[in-house]
DNA sequence: TGCATTTCTTAATCTACATCATGTTTTCCA
DNA sequence: TGGAAAACATGATGTAGATTAAGAAATGCA
């Protein structure tokens, strides 16, 4: 009788185990899913590497990241929205990236030197995101060395995007990287308060308004 | 008699094989040293990179890359300098980067994705450089997996370049942007023509020369 | 060496976008 | 749910840097 509980009270956990296991997967589903359009991972490969990650919840304006503080995670977001911005001598904030789920951010910068950084990042809505550190970072590098594979496509990406963005910034008009933003990220546009997206570009809320009326006006 | 003619034959091809092994390797030093800064090689993976690049010289004003071709390479550079250019729709052009001795150069987007990229890359003066085919870079990912690292590496670096260029370009003058490239660049600086620091910097010739007109006025 | 080409300079005028100011609408949260 | 704060809109004016033009200096190459 005995031992017949405590076979029931082993199973019932085993269940138990499985019910979590099943439940909280799913809060990796998304960057496992993105993962696996780089490198294949074995099961036990995935457990590593979930097990290097820690869930966090960040409220609407909270900060992940203040200039000046050492930036030790990456953070890849699951719903929500986080903004990395820079705020310049005169005040005025710039926007140097979003994201949306299924995005990646960090201040770089600081993050490889491991020094004090500029970025702030700030959440524009009430975010869930998993943190990998740095620590968990490397460690994957050594026992996993696909992530090396994963985190140099994934970076390589991020530079063509910024090249790109560096010479539109320096060929095209306000007006043209607007429209480019638009088809670029479709999702953002109706989610994201608009003097965020001017920042983005790079022009002020009343100029960014203003262009935005002439171009409804130029439409008709 | 003839058995010991074999035996100096021998010697002499080993001497002489040893003679080329040292002569060429200094076409190789710079790389290599670069290299050792971020993975350790053994000799023999040395070899095995090495047999990877090939060495071509490119004469002032020659093209290594047209925009609308499709990116086959990644280019080293020992000697001389290189730079990565686009034309806008008005046919101005715009410096992405430049490429002086140690550093790499190619059309990011185009290499990455196989498709006609928007890059031309020109040189500047007669350049001594080393070529790694796309082929040759995936060939070392598995041979050599360290050269991940090494490019993972590589081109974190390059992304925050480029996150800081937009930052700057977002948030500062041309006049900063000018001290920033000289304290950051100063090698470059007597070597360039103007207008191609103009161009990186995102102001037309005309405008560059007034501002450094302007800059030594008001420094006496 | 000299001449053609490219690069640099300087000046007048123009424009995309910033700044300042003020009112209106939307959003948030107590 | 109502009132404060934030976001957005619009007008007047200011400015960093572009454009156009034309001459001077430097450079490359036959």
């Amino acid at each position: 009788m005995n031992k017949k509980r405590l076979e029931i009270k082993a199973l019932a956990f085993l269940v138990y185990g499985y019910v979590m296991l099943y439940q909280t997967s799913s809060m990796f589903d998304l960057l496992l899913t993105n993962i696996a359009k780089y490198i294949h991972l074995t099961e036990e490969e995935k457990v590593t590497f979930v097990a290097c990650l820690k869930p966090i919840q960040i409220k609407r304006k909270q900060f992940v990241l203040n200039e000046g503080e050492i930036c030790r995670n990456s953070v890849f977001v699951n719903n929500g929205c986080l903004r990395g911005f820079t705020v310049d001598k005169n005040g005025i904030e710039h926007v140097l990236s979003f994201a949306p789920p299924g995005w990646w951010i960090a201040d770089m910068y600081s993050l490889i030197s491991q020094k004090p950084g500029i970025l702030n990042i700030e959440a524009l809505e009430d975010t869930e995101a998993l943190i990998l550190s740095k620590a968990g970072q490397e460690k994957l590098y050594h026992e996993i060395p696909k992530f090396e594979r994963f985190f140099r496509i994934l970076t390589e990406n991020s530079l063509v995007a910024n090249q790109q963005r560096i010479i539109d910034n320096m060929s095209l008009t306000a007006e043209e990287r607007y429209s480019i933003f638009c088809k670029r990220y479709p999702t953002l546009i109706d989610h994201l308060p608009q003097k965020q997206i001017a920042s983005y570009i790079g022009v002020t809320p009343e100029f960014f308004s203003r262009m935005r009326a002439e171009m409804v006006r130029k439409k008709k």
